[in-house]
RNA sequence: GUGGCCGUAGCUCAAUGGCAGAGCCCCGGAUUGUGAUUCCGGUUGUUGCGGGUUCGAGUCCCGUCGGCCACCCCA
């Protein structure tokens, strides 16, 4: 009895991991004014063969007929949904739209370090907003995401490319038409994969040669990349950004700007990727919705590694996980006789919000000071013979201080504890 | 989907083809109102699963499932 391959259980500290990521995800995008939405987690199967995904999500759908006979996928990613609501109620949004989501996505591949079946994913768009500023504005939200998890420009990098610098180099050497160029940008993809041979051969049939794309590679300093880490040094991100404009990606349907997120080390897989798709929403709507558009995907698998294997960052997260665990208060029982009166101490001080955990049945003294320990909790009231009078002990430094019970409502109103 | 390596207690691992073990964790105890560390005791196994070879298989062989890594691609 085990999960399915790929999926996962998450016990109490893996939830609190999961918990420390999502909200830290949901806080960042909040400061940059974006708003939160979802969608279904399952999807009518046309909706990512409109052959606007592209690339191996097709093969990767987790795909089933349901009892109404229709043909439907578990999500895969989040644009086609987001573009569908948008074009649904484009008109009534003020422009631009700034929307985030976090949420499961599914896809049927071989598991393997980075790569789960299921895995939530941090979604943000940028919509109505073609300018370069806007991209800045995107990529600034991303590095910000990841600077708020505690990892720096020693930690991570932006690899940044722009889809229309390679249109334009196509077109200059012949490659016009759109669908021979795509093929162009599959090979130009590979770069860093496939031998030089084999590289030689797959550009011949375009009149390209590895020798001209390793010098443009060079030699290059499109002006798109100065106008955004102007923009980004403003803001102090520009440490984050290099040019690299091998970085293609597989979707079909960004059309500008596209980035990967990498450890610097490259140890592992890309930590968030994105691009502008300034196209999809007219095409998918036939025209009535025009708007471009800017967005990123960041999962968190990968994340999750990467933040367990930088010490900063490792011990920012598991201070978090283990604020998220802790109570605020254990209540001893030393005098069972007071059981009563301890049962309303816990519920006073739970009415003011307090994390409170107790001995539910006659425990000796000794053994509910180590469950106090392991609670979590920074103090303990001792309800006993002395009511209605109490004793406070702070469990770090073992020092006692009495209480009257009367004053416990203002005592448990300054309690000072740990963000969560 | 293809290839390589791996699979023993909840976890980390040990055991020449010959009685399946250790550490950690967990639970209980060390004269009844105070938790570090210590000491004592206890539970935990269809050796992933199914076949085969052998007097005898955790160990060798085949299959299968699962995991890790690479390819593919990407969050």
């Amino acid at each position: 009895m085990r999960t399915l391959p790929g999926f996962r259980d998450f016990f109490p500290e893996d939830c609190a991991r999961r918990n420390y990521i999502t909200g830290t995800w949901r806080r960042v995008a909040r400061t940059f004014g974006f708003s939160e939405y979802d969608g279904p987690t399952l999807e009518s199967l046309d909706l990512y063969r409109k052959k606007n995904s592209g690339g191996e999500i097709l093969g990767q759908l987790f795909s089933f007929t349901d009892k109404g006979d229709r043909e439907v996928a578990l999500r895969p990613e989040m644009t086609p949904t987001v573009a569908r609501m948008l074009i649904a109620k484009a008109r009534e949004f003020r422009k631009p739209i700034r929307w985030f989501s976090i949420a499961p996505f599914f896809r049927y591949e071989k598991q393997q370090k980075g790569r789960l079946r299921e895995f939530l994913q941090f979604n943000c768009d940028l919509v109505g907003d073609d300018s370069p500023e806007a991209d800045a504005e995107m990529l600034a939200l991303l590095i910000e995401t990841l600077r708020a998890f505690g990892l720096t420009s020693d930690d991570i990098v932006v690899r940044v490319s722009d889809r229309r610098v390679w249109m334009d180099f196509l077109a200059e050497r012949g490659v016009k038409d759109e669908a021979q160029a795509r093929e162009a940008l599959a090979v130009i993809d590979k770069l860093e994969r496939e031998p030089r041979e084999v590289l030689e051969a797959k550009l011949s049939p375009f009149g390209l040669t590895l020798g001209g794309i390793e010098t443009f590679l060079a030699e290059a300093k499109p002006e798109f990349f100065g106008r955004l880490q102007r923009n980004l040094a403003a803001r102090g991100l520009e440490d984050f950004c290099v040019l690299d404009l091998r970085i293609v990606r597989g979707l079909a349907y960004y059309t500008g700007l596209v980035f990967e997120v990498f450890d610097r080390r490259q140890e592992n897989r890309a930590v968030a990727g994105g691009g502008r798709f300034d196209r999809l929403l007219s095409d998918l709507s036939g025209g009535k919705v025009n708007l471009p558009a800017i967005g990123f995907g960041m999962g968190d698998v990968v994340l999750g590694d990467l933040l367990g294997e930088r010490p900063d960052a490792k011990s920012r997260m598991d201070s978090s996980v283990k604020a998220d665990l802790a109570c605020d208060v254990f209540v001893v029982v030393a005098d069972e006789a007071r059981r009563a009166e301890a049962l309303g101490v816990v519920q006073l001080l739970r009415a003011t919000g307090r994390r409170v955990d107790y001995p539910l049945t006659a425990d000796k003294v000794g053994r509910q000071f180590k469950d106090a320990d392991a609670s979590g909790a920074p103090v303990a009231i001792i309800v006993g013979q002395e009511w209605p009078r109490l004793r406070v002990k702070d469990l770090k430094t073992r020092m006692e201080s009495e209480l009257a019970q009367a004053a416990l409502a203002d005592w448990a109103a300054n309690l000072q504890t740990p963000a969560p």
